[in-house]
DNA sequence: GAGTATTAGTTAATATTTTAATCTTCTACT
DNA sequence: AGTAGAAGATTAAAATATTAACTAATACTC
């Protein structure tokens, strides 16, 4: 009674959102201990490297569209994590910057951040990793998509995915 | 000024975040354009797939965390797409089947949505598309992980991560 | 067979995601 | 200069994520 798997449903993103999932439950018990989300993570780890940066730009690295950024920087903030300061130049830019404290815990956190990875690493494999991550990063620049007319939207055809 | 990348800084987490988010690119319109969320596209795949499934069962292969869940389908049931019935032998135990239209639509939508992946294997290439699938089913596989005492809680070390 | 522990789901509270709409500030054009 | 349009960020509203606490039902133990 039931349909039988099809050979071509490979199912891409399941298998990315799992496999995140599998990673993540490495990192997230060492974040939450420090109090931290993964996304306060990714946006600490990003200042530390990188310096201060617009909003704009974590937003498209750390993978946060800005209505969530805009939240959670105004939390990390509060927190006394980062400072907010209006672009001096062009006043509709909003320049995100580490505080002391956000620095100093980055770098508390960071070691054991690694020994977590390590710990993966030793598991998987590293040139499986490297493979996987080199793979990955090819995902990544997959260009956006065509628009594919649906059936959904027979209404409004001329403008369905287009600017 | 600035800390220059250190090359053991893999971020696999992040990898796996921004190729999900452009493989998604190219479904996510179609499923919205069909009033659907990635989340009830998950979950009506699977009952297409396996037939009618338990709620924790939905919660594992889709992953989404029961408390998730329970909204999730309270609101599909509402749209006329799942049934929810309690296991007579277990009434702990929660039933979820495909309605009618819920299995109208999703056949509506596979064959869109097998188009999308068409155009996604067409620029990647399908050698190295089952090259990551294989990486990424290995790397599900990973075993929970080892508490690592952290210096955050130095209170209550005994039962950090262990139940 | 009463008492306790486990299991499956739900509720609660807060944070984040997502799409759409709005607001402000710049930029470009005439 | 004056204004239409673009860019960057925010607000709004609904859905989902996350952790913790809770309920109900089953399983286990003595």
């Amino acid at each position: 009674m039931k349909n039988p798997l099809p050979h071509h449903q490979h199912r891409l993103p399941q298998h990315l959102l799992r496999a995140r999932e599998a990673v993540m439950a490495y990192f997230r018990p060492v974040l939450n201990s420090f109090g931290l989300t993964e996304q306060q993570w990714r946006i600490l780890r990003l200042l530390d490297d990188r310096g201060e940066l617009e909003a704009g730009v974590i937003a498209d690295l750390a993978c946060i569209l800005s209505p969530s950024l805009t939240g959670i920087l105004v939390r990390m903030e509060k927190a006394g994590l980062v400072h907010r300061t209006k672009d001096t130049v062009d006043s509709r830019r909003l320049i995100v910057s580490l505080s002391e404290e956000g620095r100093a815990l980055t770098h508390r956190i960071a070691p054991i951040s690694e020994s977590c990875y390590e710990q993966i690493e030793s598991y998987f494999g590293s040139e499986k990793l490297e493979q996987l991550i080199e793979l990955l990063s090819e995902l990544e620049k997959l260009p956006a998509p065509q628009a594919i007319p649906t059936p959904a939207d027979s209404d409004n055809v001329e403008e369905a995915t287009l600017p």
